[in-house]
DNA sequence: TGACACGGTATACAGCGTATATCTATGGTC
DNA sequence: GACCATAGATATACGCTGTATACCGTGTCA
């Protein structure tokens, strides 16, 4: 029943499968699946526990930092492979087994590369939604006009109002294009791993701030 | 209307009011909301385009770096006064001239400092929702039982399964306590604005990878 | 044989966003 | 002053949601 919910909700939807959806589909009555759930909630849990379960299990070679990357973007791939996935995950209340599974996982290979446990649990907060792979664009910039001349105007109040985004928008490489969005994501993963690795390596401490 | 939107969603409210709801709180027919605005989606936009024309100015003194973060925090000032806000921004599909705005006066701090729009892009991308002052704690950490003996036992039986979570959650200093999340935002927000930094300083480019 | 739990059903309720049609009061124009 | 368009409120209704409650058939076990 959750597998059939998962299949459901990856047809497509950006969002779980109403309880009546499910119940359809299954050839069943709504109110006969309150039998294996206990209300929907629980059903977006079960389907969010699915997806974390089939993270690949990936090697611990090379040292916490590689280690841990490639862990990341293990989720990354699974979760992504399920459009309705991020925000369910978002909408969670709290953590699962095998969401803790993950995050043990993760903390495991800090401790071994010698972190202490004052920046492991900095390192986690920073890490925190970007552990499961994914980073919401919060704002995705806006879509611009499909014809040349429309685009050039819409280009000139846009760049009165938001000269810099303009400026960005025009000079960087490929900013033009779609953006490379694992790209991005790895670039920002790199900084943050980057810092604790730089952090670890200068004795940093919450003590002594900065 | 939008400002009795954003009074009631403020009241205990995580998520925006209900179009009947916001209606008997003006004591006016749901129906009647339709006259100032499309539908329940652009609502929200409202509501969130008023809170985010409401982030304070901040000064641009000391160059980009220190700029940028006193404006960042000024926006995490102002989105967590409203505790339905940071869902709300989370769910829009666009962003709003204030959102265009807010995003343009970080990217202008950027240009002013010198970054490549190649870095500036990337650094966009990397700040994403923290430049909003929020991050979401995807799993927030489970809470504890509240006897001691129970404590222990709970902890007792994590501890086999979740061997570095416990080793974490025991060891680092405060970490029992409930964790200081402007400290742990701080602490991120510093890693990435220290990347960006070093890419900068580094003559870092999107070509060269790295 | 009886008890009981399990899984499915039928019905109903309260809430949601909103399409449609209608009424009313206001302001501008001839 | 008469007319009319328009803005804003209304009333009603549709289809969707989650789920409380009550009921029923089937299998297992004492």
């Amino acid at each position: 029943m959750l597998a059939r919910a998962v299949e459901l909700a990856d047809e497509g939807g950006l969002e779980p499968p109403s309880m009546r959806r499910l119940a359809e589909s299954l050839g069943v009555t709504p109110m006969a699946l309150y039998h294996h759930v206990a209300d929907h909630e629980a059903l977006v849990d079960g389907m969010v526990e699915t997806v974390l379960e089939a993270i690949a299990d990936t090697s611990t070679e090379g040292g916490w930092r590689p280690a841990v990357r490639r862990r990341i973007l293990a989720a990354r791939a699974e979760i992504l492979a399920h459009p309705w996935a991020t925000r369910a995950i978002e909408t969670r209340h709290a953590a699962s087994a095998p969401a803790l599974a993950h995050m043990d996982w993760i903390m495991r290979r800090l401790f071994e590369g010698g972190l202490s446990a004052d920046l492991v649990h900095h390192a986690m907060h920073a890490l925190s939604t970007r552990m499961w792979g994914f980073t919401r664009e919060v704002f995705p910039t806006p879509t611009m006009p499909e014809g040349a001349e429309e685009r050039a105007a819409a280009l000139a109040g846009f760049a009165s109002r938001y000269p810099s985004i303009v400026r960005m928008a025009t000079t960087a490489p490929h900013a033009s294009a779609e953006c490379d969005s694992d790209a991005e994501f790895a670039f920002a993963l790199d900084l943050l791993l980057d810092g604790i690795e730089r952090r670890h390596e200068g004795g940093w401490s919450s003590e002594l701030r900065s």
